[in-house]
DNA sequence: GAAGAAACGGAATGGAATGTCAGTTTCGGA
DNA sequence: TCCGAAACTGACATTCCATTCCGTTTCTTC
């Protein structure tokens, strides 16, 4: 019997790796032309594979951008939970700094890999269940957020009367909004520049003192 | 001869007539399908029509997604430009009251006719030259929003500080995201709750004082 | 009310994309 | 080296739609 790592035969690492592959082509593919452009030929044609192959691996076309949805998903996830827990922080500086290393992250993100913000988008146009599952995303991140401010309430550097679950809501917008401005100018400096704008606006407000 | 009303035989007003009949059941169907899953046989069923019939009154199925979505720009520009313009304000009192005003008069849009949100985000999808299009219409709300705060700097109620084109972006992120809201909830009491949220926002900022 | 013009409708066409399958190649094991 | 199994391939059948086309109906005008 041959060698075998972690239970699998090298022909199963094959397997698992032209898996990633297609993954791969196909995340660029769709970033690229979007889905409905994309056809699974050019998904194969990319990888210079037979697309018959392509039906080894996915059962269809959905099949497909569903797990690549899930590998982007699981990829932001995890880039952002490197960073630290909504305890870590105790002060407002705290809080402020960590917004701040947030926002560089998700700049990085996006500005590293454009195709990732791209996907993101126009998966929302492919049919009715996708466009749910991306707004569930981003319903998602308010709890996150909530978390944020709902430690900063109860240790009395955020305001009190803190409306936490619409507050996460509207600062999740606003990072939306500064993605969304990624994908027509992606220059670090703009993100950069909007960034700021953002936390000017949570921590100070618009009013003049 | 017959009568001519402003230049427009029987005729031509019928023919009008129709296509507005078209682009809104055109306007139904692609909200409520999406864009792809809708064929033009679709769209002339709902009217009674031959869909050869679409084809005296628009190019192409690409030809008539770009007439309903003009329109539907056209109606939200209309609805929204019935307010008051960026000068029309004073005291910050007054600005909080627009806000406010714009506020309902947008959750009344997308309240009435929920096919809008759901239209223009699927929009999105359609292919890269109309998400670039509703990119655009959205950075192009931008300056809108930052003219009111200009205003406001000038006059001396808002901070003089203020990067008025980063925080425009970031007020209109906070409006994007409670509009994606209204599309898995669009109840007017989830509406107003992060309307006030985003006002509060807005005006204190989230920091205690 | 007749004739010509314009509008209508839906069967037919063309093309594109998906998914299948039978023949071919590759690969691991003995 | 040889064998059998598994993987690969791309031509093909199928389906689905946008668009066209032409015979039929409706409208206008005289």
């Amino acid at each position: 019997m041959t060698a075998e790592v972690a239970g699998l035969s090298r022909l199963e690492r094959r397997k698992a790796e032209t898996r990633a592959e297609i993954i791969d082509a196909a995340f660029t593919c769709f970033a690229e032309q979007g889905y409905h452009a994309t056809g699974i030929a050019d998904i194969a044609a990319r990888l210079g594979i037979g697309h018959g192959t392509f039906y080894r691996y996915f059962e269809n076309k959905r099949d497909i951008v569903e797990h690549v949805v899930d590998d982007l998903i699981g990829r932001i996830v995890e880039a952002l939970g490197a960073d630290n827990a909504p305890d870590a922080v105790s002060t407002l500086e705290d809080y402020r700094a960590q917004t701040e290393r947030i926002g560089t992250v998700l700049a990085r993100i996006f500005d590293e890999d454009p195709r990732m913000a791209q996907l993101l988008v126009s998966a929302i146009g492919i049919d009715d269940a996708m466009r749910d599952r991306m707004l569930e995303l981003f319903e998602a991140t308010t709890p996150i957020t909530g978390a944020y401010l709902a430690h900063g309430v109860r240790l009395g550097y955020l305001r009190a009367d803190l409306d936490v679950e619409a507050t996460a809501f509207a600062i999740n917008g606003m990072i939306l909004g500064s993605l969304l401005a990624a994908l027509r100018d992606p220059s670090p400096e703009r993100q950069a520049r909007l960034s700021a704008g953002i936390r000017a606006v949570m921590y100070d407000g618009i009013a003049a003192r």
